[in-house]
This record gives structure tokens, sequence and C-alpha cells, in this order.
DNA sequence: CATGAATGAGCATTCATTCAT
DNA sequence: CATGAATGAATGCTCATTCAT
């Protein structure tokens, strides 16, 4: 067995239990982004392994199982982006324009990855994606916070928390749509916009 | 005979022909709603109504098709509202507050219509909806104007345009949530929070 | 009456029974060329003519039945000629080579009408045209005649006419491959094939 | 057990794939020679088998690919037997009598399998048989042999290989609708015909 | 008779899922 | 556990045919 393994090490590509979890998240990945979470089929998930059609049944039982582990990923990997910022923030306006700045740099990101061609034909559809519920939830709590600590006026959480989620989803992907995509400047639309409206977006020039 | 002719003056042809047209757009109307539309078929769609799978086909030639007339149904529908929102408003805040106060007004109606059981387990998806571009256009428009006649800074009118249509979204979604859903409290949170940012939302009682 | 005649004699391109089913048969010879018989649907018909779907169906039954119709059509044209070339043919060479220049004459005027793009991919299908039939029935009935008489030997009656047939759309189809196609000497080879065997057929050159 | 893999040697997984290719082929021909290759669904090839409709396509794309794969089996089988036809044969005209033998025999056999209740009220097609196509190949390169040789005259052998193939076809046919079929007089018929024409058909007694 | 919308059977094809190996 | 062939339900769409007008 030993000896098995010292002639045969990577000849396989590491097929073990983890490896083929981690094979079907990252294809599942690329495959919501490049044809949509309803467009794209476990068949084309596993296309883009190098597994067996049965494989998959084997780590998830669906499709919506994938996508829900992939959120699970996606938030553990940006609530601590969001939370360090919230720790690190000297006020309100700078933890707000910390989370806007790490979200719209993470859809850049997740953007430079894929191919992105993306039928551009049909009507566009957004997703929540897990990232965006990690927003609402960190935003949501800050956003107590502040009240509670006399730092923010008494307004709607949950209200404010979706207008938030709503500006960072749009004016992201209009961020995504100009190139190059300033990161900074879209950054500081939204925290001005939403700290003084329109009197506090930045001026255009 | 004759006043059956006055009782029922179209053609029992021409008759069905718009029935069944508007059965078609109401059924899709709701299906698209429950399923989203990638997930909607066409099949979905004409098992909402009483007509067979091929006469789908008579009144049109795809999913695409029925979602574009739903959208021009739709823009045409609400495009007049807002314009006179526009016409009527005395500042630009008076026309922001009748534009929102019009979009929530059409999706609560919206919401009340459809059975609106919205299958839970799928991941929320939101879609460009036709009443979403014609907000775009419209505010856009007008905030152009208000910038041009020096009533509004000078502003990225393409990022705040987005963001009014995030917020609308946003909390639209979360107004229905509640119950019953306060059109005009939401309307001022959205104008307030636009107009002048956290300062001028509405403080909560 | 007599004056609606005079007002409106063309007006409505002469509805008439006669030309109606003339107008279906048109179509449907184009239909049938062009797509094969297999492939032509009775839409294809009738989108052929200025017709509604519906009035087909009170002509004929069926796409089979226009066929027949087509095939009678076709032998009612072709037979008079095989009768007369049988007729004014000073011997049975004279009378064949008559009989296969008619046919190949008609297969290339019938291959000038249509525009021809035919699917060339799909393996090539050959057609029992009423004419061929005609052919089958004329060639049988004169070989039978030729040998009571004692002009032909006493061969396979059936055969022969069979041959002839065969001899007569396969050389055709390669005849129509050429261009430009040489009717005469088709019928030159194919006579001389029939009557003496290889001997017989025209040198090269 | 071992004898088990000695009785079974190979895997029920590759014997089932085998068998199940075997299957849809032979099932192929039989509906093709039924319907006509256009008149044929992919839906009928399938119910002539035992299997699900979706595994028709783990093994063919399409009927296409099916009759293409049927194509190179029956022309695998056929131009072999022609080719020692051809070495074996002592002059040109022993080949062609061998090679008509050799394609009667063909039908013959392959009419024997079927069910052949060949629906009659359809018009009759044909089609360009794999063997058909074999046929043209291998006469059109003897002949320009026995040309090149001198043993036969200088004909058009393009001409001369389609008839041989119209009256192998068509003669074919009339054999076939005998019964019993005479693989035997009918080579003979249609070897006397193209060697030395009526003069040489045999005699009919 | 002409019309053309309605009908539903039928077809090619894809897909999620199972299960023998 | 991995494999991948088998399965049959489901989908978009076309078509022959009917029938109310």
């Amino acid at each position: 067995m030993s000896e098995a393994a010292v002639v045969e090490p990577i000849g396989k590509r590491e097929r073990t239990k983890v490896a083929n979890r981690q094979a079907i998240l990252v294809a599942a990945r690329r495959v919501f982004a490049k044809l949509g979470y309803e467009a794209a089929t476990v068949r084309d998930i596993i296309r883009g392994t190098e597994l067996a059609s049965g494989t998959f049944y084997n780590y998830f039982r669906s499709k919506e199982e994938v996508f829900e582990a992939l959120a699970d990923d996606g938030a553990r990997r940006f609530r601590p982006i969001l939370r360090q910022a919230r720790e690190n923030a000297k006020s309100f306006e700078d933890y707000l324009h910390s989370a806007f700045v790490a979200y719209f740099r993470f859809i850049v990101e997740d953007n430079q990855q894929e191919g992105l061609p993306i039928d551009q034909r049909r009507p566009h559809v957004r997703m929540d994606t897990p990232e965006m519920s990690a927003v609402y939830q960190e935003v949501r709590q800050s956003l107590e916070d502040a009240i509670a600590h006399g730092d923010a006026p008494r307004v709607d959480a949950d209200y404010l928390a979706c207008a938030c989620i709503g500006i960072a989803q749009e004016v992201g992907s209009a961020m995504l749509r100009r190139s190059p995509p300033d990161i900074a400047a879209a950054a500081d639309f939204a925290t001005g916009l939403i700290l003084k409206g329109l009197q506090g977006a930045p001026r255009q020039g």
C-alpha cells in the first residue's frame, strides 16, 4: 500500500473525496456564472469535471444542493471580510465604504475569472448570491449597532439593508459595464448616496 | 338575434382570439412570477390556460416572445403613469416620491392577482421587468433635466438611476413581505434616502 | 349579378373550384420536387397557394391523394406522347428511341422549372413517378406486340420493361448531372444498349 | 464463477453495449425498408427495439448517423464479394453475371429477414443503398479496365454503370415479386441484356 | 364552399436519476 | 465509492385535421 502510494502518487489527480467535492464545486461555480442558475444543468457541471455522471450524486443530491454549498462557501469567504471591515472601521461611513469596496472587488474578480460570454439577448436576471445575503446580514447588524450606539438615526433597518443590497447590485452591474471598472468611484458613489443622499453623492467631473 | 348582436357585437372569432391571447399573457405573467423567467416553460404557460399546446404557437413563437409582449404591455401601462408624475410634480422630490408610489402600487396590485405561492426552494431570482426599465429611463431623464436646470447636483446619472432601481426592487420586495404592505411608508423611505441619505430617511416609530 | 360580374371579373383571381384544384396541384408539384415526397407537408403545399389551410381538404383528403392526382395528371400528359411514338414508329428500335427521347425531354423540362436546390446531403431517393408507370405499361405492351408479330425475340416482357425503366431512371439522372444535358446522346445510349447490348451502345468519343 | 467467466467472457456491460447497438441497427434496417428513409422516424426505430427512447442517443446522434452506419456495414459486407467476383472472373461476362448473382442473392436474403409488410399505400420509393453505390463503383472500375484491355467497346462508362444499377434495382424488384425468386434466371437476363441487348436476353420458356 | 383558429398527437432531443458492475 | 449506460419523463415545436363562422 505504501509502495503503491510511492509508485502512483499523483497519477490519478488525487481522486480523494475532498478533491472530488471540490472539483464539483469549482465546475458548478463556473457553470452557474456562464449559463445562469436555471439554464445550468447537472450534466453541465459534471462535464466540467473529470468525474462520471453518477459520481455527482455521491456528493450532492441535486443542483440546488450544490448551489447551497456554493452559497455557504461564498458567504464563508465573504463574511469575514465584511466583519473585519466592521471591526477596523473608524466610523459607520468608513465601514460602509469598506463593505462596498469589498463587494465590488468581489464581483470584479468573479467576472474576470469567467469567460463571461453571457447571452445578452435574454432578459437580464439577477440572483440572490450568498454574498448578498451576507451583506444583508452584516449591514443590518452593523446598522442596528450604530443605531443602538446613537451613531445613526433610527431608520428602518430592514429597509435600509435592502436598499444597500439593491444599490450594491445595480451600481455594481453598471460598474462592470464600464471599462475599466472603477471600484473606488462606485464605492464613493454608493456610500455618499446612502449617507447624505443626492447631496452627498460625489459630483461628476 | 339583433339584440344578441348588441350584446355580443364582436364576432365570436375575434373575441376568442383576443381572449386567448390575453389568457396566455395572464398565465405567462403568473408563471414567470412563480417560477422565474428561465425556469418557466412554454408548457407551464399553456397549462395555466385552458388551451391546447399547439394554440400557444398561434399567438407567440416562443417564450421570449411572450415575455416581450408582457414587457411592452407592462411598460405601456407604467410609463404614462411615470410621465404624468413628472409633469405634475412640483419638485424633484415630489416627482421621485410619486414615482416610487406608482411602482410600489404596481407591484402590490400584481402581487394580489397572483396566487403567489412562489417556489421557495429555488434561489430567489429577480428579473429586469419592463416596469424597471421604464423607471430607469424616466428617472434618468428627469434627473438629467433636474441637473440641467440646476435643481440637482451633477451626480453620475447612470449610477443614480441604477441605484433607484435597486432600491425600488429591494425595498419593494421587503414591503411585500410585510402585511399589510405600506406603500406610503416605503415610498417615504426610498425618497428620503435618495434625497438626503440616512439623515433624510424617515425615523422609525 | 351580371353587372357584378362586369364590375369584378378578375378581382378575386377566379376562385372557381377548378382554379383552386389546379392551384393546389401546381403548388404540390413544385413542393414535391423541391422537398421530396416524404419531407413535403400539406402545409407546405397550401403555403404555396393563396388558399386557406382548411380549403385543401375540400379537394383532397391527404398528401397521398394529391400525389395520385398529380400522377394521373402526369400519366395523362405522358402516355399520349408515348402512344403516338409507337404509332409513328417504323420499327421497334425507332419506337424505343422515341420513347427515351420523350422521357428524357420530360425530366429535363421538369428540372428546369424547379429551382432545384435539392438537399444533396441526404441519401438519394428515387420515386416511382407516374411517367415511369406509363413507360412500363407502354413498353410492355409494345414489346408484347413486337414479340407477337415476330419482330422481337421472346424475352421476359416484365423483366425487359423493368430494365427499361431502370435504365431510363438512372441514365436520365446521370444525364441531368451533366451540363448541358444531351438528350439525344442519352437516348442513343439507352436504345443501343437495350437492342444490341454493349456492342450496340454508341462508342464514346 | 470461474466457469461462468468462461461461458460469458465479455463483461455484461460490454455485451449489452454491442447488443444494443446491433439491436438498433437491425431495427433501423427493417424500418428503413418498411417505411423508406424519409418517412422513418427515430421513434420508429427504437420502437423496433426493447430499449428506451433516450438510449438511442447513446449510440447514434441522429437518423442520418444510423443510416450511415448501416451503409458502411452494407458496403463492408458487399464490396468484398464483388471484388472477389472480379478477381475470379474469366471474362467480363463472367464477372457481370457473378455480380448480379451476388446482388440478387443479397436482396433475397435481406427480404427474407424483414417482415416486409411494406406500406403499399404510399408511393414506392427507392433508395440508393450502400450496396448500390458499391455496385456502381465496382462495375465502373471493371468496365474501365475491360475497355482499357480491349475486352469491351469504348462506351460511356458512367452511363453504363448507371444502367447496370437501374437494371439491377428494377429487375431485382421484379424478381422479388415472383415466387419463388429465381436468382439465376434474373442474373442471366440482366447479363444477357447488357452484353448483347435484346438478342442476348435469354428466350423465355 | 372558403376560412383560419383550435386541437392534440407526434417527433427529436435532453436531462436527472438509478443501478449493475 | 466510482463508473457510465439505461431509463423514461419532460420540453419545444410542427403537423394533419376539424369545425364554427
